[in-house]
DNA sequence: ATTTTCTTGTGAATTTTTTCTCAAATAAAC
DNA sequence: GTTTATTTGAGAAAAAATTCACAAGAAAAT
């Protein structure tokens, strides 16, 4: 189905904003949609819309565009999202209870069935459904539940040893929150959102208008 | 300072990285650092970090590489931040919660000074030093603190709502963490967080590489 | 039936970004 | 003091991503 072809990170980040949009217009009763008004949207041009579903395939129908359901369930069956992947929280701090508090994910194809902790005095507490178990016991309860996908919650400094675990529990996709690198074996894909780089760019944004208009 | 060049999005946040890896190396006691190395610990080209510096000037000591206190200096001037920018969260659940009590912002220039919520219920009450206030008197207490970024963390249904407020309130500058595109003026940055896209990023590359190894 | 109007999919052109290469600058070694 | 080691900064080259342009397919209008 996917071209052999080496496929862009953005264009994987730009499908889910099409996914996302798409399912927008799907609640709201639309049936098809055209690259140009999908495009108008999400903010991009429509052949970049266009050239990104090829990578993919054929989607679409001439002279009348897409049609939103049959385009979603395609997209989702590419990203891989026709399946529910089993992903564990490392480090229940106020990031990792809000994320295991958030009700959108598991809508979105991804359930939190682990909550990790190696505070001992957090252990054994309830959040939610889960209970917070011991991070060296990752391992074993990995292969138990199944997980497939790893949250980094912990402070930066702790990361990397975060990582390990996760790493040795055989987890070969990992979100890391931290804001620091970790190093982790070549099969491990890691994905690294950091919050304080979206401010960044706006304060560097700010700073440039500010300095224009002096 | 900087070149009037259109600096591309990617140098901006690669560059927060840059920083980021240079604060470690200071406190682990480092001088001096060569773009060979630094490369290696960001994970990128070498020529690429001299071209993304090469944006906002010279920096570096041929045949010696960077002073890594001075480019820090450096780097936080023209990304704006030798300055500490006021910030208010709009939308005050698990997420904005999570936000205000974390730690780390202020550290790298960033200052929550108002939390903004429309549930009356929430209203009035405190989460750490600040008290909840209705999103109605935004534009009132956007001038009060001298608020110059605002985030939102409402859910995505409300999301447009509350970029209005944010608008009237002459903010312009909105991280929205709403999984839904918001419209404002030309004149406000928009920067999306959406954590599921990063969610999505794994979900492909899993689904591809279980595809290959069947 | 034929023409007109849309809109996709794709090769070509363009633009942007990344990487390569090397002269110039600096420090250390001899 | 001269040679050798490094390492930056920047122009050239290469690679990648985006946008353009249009043939081909589909529906609506005449
Ligand atoms: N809270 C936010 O809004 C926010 C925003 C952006 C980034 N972050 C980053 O996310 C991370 C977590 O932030 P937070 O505010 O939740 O911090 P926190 O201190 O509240 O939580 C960290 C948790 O990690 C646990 N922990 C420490 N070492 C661990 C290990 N080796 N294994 C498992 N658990 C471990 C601690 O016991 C604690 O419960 C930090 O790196 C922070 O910089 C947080
Ligand atoms: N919790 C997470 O880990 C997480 C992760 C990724 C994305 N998000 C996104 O972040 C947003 C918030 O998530 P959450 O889990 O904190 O949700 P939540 O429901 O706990 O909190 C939302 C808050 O926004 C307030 N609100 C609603 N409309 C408002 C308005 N017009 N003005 C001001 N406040 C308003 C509500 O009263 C509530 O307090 C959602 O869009 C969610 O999809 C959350």
């Amino acid at each position: 189905m996917i071209k052999k072809e080496k496929i862009p990170k953005v264009t994987i980040h730009r499908m889910a904003v099409y996914l996302q949009v798409l399912e927008d217009l799907d609640r709201e009763g639309e049936d098809v949609i055209s690259s140009s008004k999908l495009a108008e949207l999400c903010g991009v041009n429509p052949s970049q819309i266009r050239k990104d579903l090829a990578y993919f395939g054929e989607f679409g129908v001439r002279g009348v565009g897409y049609f939103i359901k049959d385009l979603i369930g395609s997209i989702k069956h590419f990203l891989g999202l026709d399946h529910v992947w089993n992903c564990a929280i490392v480090g229940i701090g106020n990031l990792g209870r809000a994320i295991l508090r958030h009700k959108g994910l598991p809508y979105k194809g991804f359930r939190i069935v682990g909550a990790f902790d190696c505070d001992p005095f957090k252990i054994g507490e309830k959040v939610g459904e889960l209970e917070i178990i011991c991070t060296r016991r990752l391992k074993e309860k990995a292969k138990e539940l199944k997980i497939e996908i790893a949250i980094i919650t912990t402070p930066p400094e702790r990361a990397q040893r975060a990582a390990n675990h996760i790493v040795e529990a055989g987890i070969k996709a990992i979100v890391n929150f931290a804001p620091a690198r970790i190093s982790v074996p070549e099969d491990v894909i890691v994905d690294y959102v950091d919050f304080s780089t979206h401010l960044i760019y706006l304060s560097f944004n700010l700073a440039r208008t500010k300095g224009k208009n002096i």
